[in-house]
DNA sequence: GTGGTCTAGACCACG
DNA sequence: GTGGTCTAGACCACC
């Protein structure tokens, strides 16, 4: 896998494994359909706790990101992956306000925002991995 | 005062506090200089904790958003805000890089997501309370 | 542990607390890496609130001393200590002033002045329980 | 008067009031039985309460470095000032300990911390004020 | 009156 | 069991 998880983080190992798995998907690393380590494997691969990898799992799972079977194993979703509804929006734009606002308050222009943004989908839509791999 | 708190929100209310604190030094409806109730005031006028308030004072203080005087109480910062640095600004990249790849994995586009960029930078800066009240 | 508090004095418990780790870190006797307490622990060990043990840890932890996790605890920051830089310098020279000026309106010589700093430096780097213990 | 007060200080300002007369004594800015500008007119002058210069000039009473008499006002030590006795020595050493320490876990050399101490020593013995008005 | 410090005891998130 | 958060109530330093 091409998880990194910074166990000295401020940031919740459950949280930093959510958010890799959801750029792996968002990058195409991660494909529909594709089988995930079991939580087990992965558990011990990344030499952290069960409990953490199956948090990570259910909350990806109601999200709608990956499907749980019992036997089967965890799957990316295979289906339609969930869609960027008005909830999401309004959701994404709870979490933008406040760096928005400190954003705003520390003099950085909209511009300059605007512009990590087109950054980071740049590369997460392009991830360095996949560089010329394509032919 | 401006601030609204939910306190069953899982957001903690140090944190909503010190939000919102900075989109009113952000939209300018805290000014420069401004002082700020005393810890016990707002803490009474919020119906929480002084040592809620203090907490959200403190972390302001360090951002360099406020100062803190002995009798004087707290005020805005009226020297210079905290610039918008490199550091800040990488820290905001790591804070928007997962809302941005949930925000592609389900198909946002980046027009979206700049869109609500710039109605966050728009509403921020032109609160309802002062939007051409002069008139 | 080797911390020893005066409950009596007027120096804030926080403050002798901090200043006694440090000085523990500065000695060797923490070693990068190394453990410390739980806040609960060293609370009850040395009989004070744990909310005070958390100050003088998360002040040391702000300052780059100490690495806090969730569950792993508090350690001694196994990277690199805080450096010696200009900023540092600067504080230094501003906390050593009045100390300086005191000791010349007295009639301390600079010779003995300096010769505090080397005995302290002597006796921080080789404390007691560390003196040629090998033998 | 030469004193500058930052009122924005975390630095009580009946602190930094102590320290400065202090300095100045030790600079000679200050000479053996100089009057003080009385408790009144030092507060007037400095936009300060004068409860504060007050306690300032009361704590340097007490340490033996002003005279306070009823009629003639507020003078500067005409006899001998506080010596340079152990227990100066001993509280001067307590003083410097956690700077030491800090100094010491950060890698600052115990050279750098001397050269900081003559500094200091060469700049408070010969004030800018006062350099080249000797003859 | 202000903030600074300390205590006591509670509940929750994390792993 | 760990730290994180919150509450409640107290005393002190500063001005």
């Amino acid at each position: 896998m091409f998880i990194e998880l910074n166990l000295q983080s401020d940031i919740p190992i459950y949280k930093q494994l959510t958010d890799q798995l959801v750029e792996g998907i968002a990058s195409g690393i991660l494909k529909a359909g594709q089988p995930l380590p079991s939580v087990r494997t992965l558990a011990a691969d990344l030499g952290i706790n069960l409990h953490t990898v199956n948090k990570a799992y259910q909350l990806l799972k109601q999200d709608g990101f990956l499907e749980i079977h019992r036997k089967q194993g965890v799957i990316v979703q295979p289906g339609n992956l969930p869609p960027s509804d008005q909830a999401f929006l309004d959701k994404l734009e709870r979490d933008l306000r406040p760096l928005a606002a400190e954003a705003i308050a520390r003099g950085t222009s909209q511009q300059e925002l605007e512009q990590i943004i087109a950054s980071l989908y740049e590369r997460i839509q392009n991830p360095p991995s996949q560089g010329g791999a394509s032919s």
